[in-house]
DNA sequence: GTTTTTGCAAACCATTTGCAGGGTC
DNA sequence: GACCCTGCAAATGGTTTGCAAAAAC
C-alpha cells in the first residue's frame, strides 16, 4: 500500500477514489506543483474530480506531511511531496527543471540561535527555501541561466 | 525628505500625491500588512485611491527595496518596511504583534554551502523567514502561545 | 445507518489589465 | 508637450463554500 493511503489510514480519514487518484497523480508528478497543475492532469487522464476536491485534498495529504508547501520566489503557492517520516527538513527547488530535493538540518539551528540572541525574539519557527540548479540541470545548461 | 520618496527621486520615477500617501500609510503601520489593509487604511483616511495604484506602488516600493515581500506561515502575502540600504537581511516577524525586525546574515551562507555540498545543486538563492516572539510580547504574555 | 466525502456551481478574494483623463517633469 | 501615472471598472485566476447526492465505514 501506498504511503499516502497508509498515512489517510493511520490518521482515520477515508480511503476515496479522489483520494487515491489524486495520491497517483501526486506520485507522477516531478517536481513542484501546483494545485491547477493536478487540475490539469485529471483532465488529461479523463479522471474527473472536482476542482474543489483537488484543493481539500491537498490540504488534507499537507496536514498528513504526504506533501508540504512551498511558496516559489514569484509567489505561487506550490507543493512538493514529501518523506512524511522526516521529522525536520527544508527543499531545495531547482529552477531548471522544478525538481527539488530535501536536505536535512544544515545548521541553521545555530542560525537561528544567533538571530534570536541578537534580536531577544523567541524563535519558535523557521522557513528556509533554497533555490538553484540541480546537477543534471548545471551539466544541461553549464552557462545559460534560463533552464 | 522621508526616504520612499528619495527612492522615487533617485530612481528617475515621479512623484506623485497618491505615492506619497501610500509611503505615509506604510510608514503609519506597524509589522507587516498586506495590500488590502493599506486599501483599508486609505479608506479610513477618507484619502481615495485606487486599489490598482495599491498595487502597483507596492510593486515599485518593493522593486526599491522601500518594503520587502513575505509570505507568512498561512500563504498569505504581506509586506514590511525595510531599509533599502542594507544588502542582504532577513526578517523576524512576531506572531503576536506583527512587528518585524531585520537580521543580517547570521551563518546562513555557512548553510548554504552545507547543503550545495551534500547535494550537488548549485545554490542561486535563499529564502529565510524566521517567526517567534519579539521582547515585549513575550513579557506581556510569559506563558500564552496565543498573542 | 451514520458520518464523511464528493461534485457542482456560485461566491469570494486578491491581483491584473485596458484605457482615457490628469499630473509631473 | 511628452511621457508617466492614476482611477475606474471589468477581467482574471486562484481558492472556498453551501448543499444535496454518493460513498465509506
Amino acid at each position: 500500500m501506498d504511503p499516502s493511503t497508509r498515512a489517510l489510514e493511520r490518521s482515520g480519514h477515508r480511503v476515496t477514489d479522489a483520494r487515491r487518484t489524486i495520491a497517483s497523480l501526486v506520485d507522477a508528478r516531478v517536481g513542484h506543483f501546483t494545485a491547477a497543475d493536478l487540475i490539469a492532469d485529471a483532465r488529461a487522464r479523463r479522471q474527473s474530480i472536482g476542482r474543489a476536491t483537488i484543493f481539500r485534498s491537498l490540504d488534507l495529504f499537507t496536514d498528513l506531511r504526504v506533501v508540504e508547501r512551498v511558496d516559489l520566489p514569484t509567489g505561487e503557492h506550490a507543493y512538493v511531496p514529501c518523506e512524511p517520516m522526516r521529522q525536520h527538513h527544508h527543499h531545495i527547488v531547482c529552477s531548471g527543471c522544478g525538481r527539488t530535493t530535501d536536505v536535512a538540518d544544515c545548521g541553521i539551528t545555530a542560525v537561528t540561535e544567533e538571530a534570536s540572541r541578537r534580536t531577544g525574539y523567541r524563535i519558535d519557527n523557521h522557513r528556509l527555501e533554497l533555490f538553484g540548479l540541480c546537477p543534471p540541470c548545471q551539466a544541461r545548461v553549464p552557462s545559460d541561466p534560463r533552464l
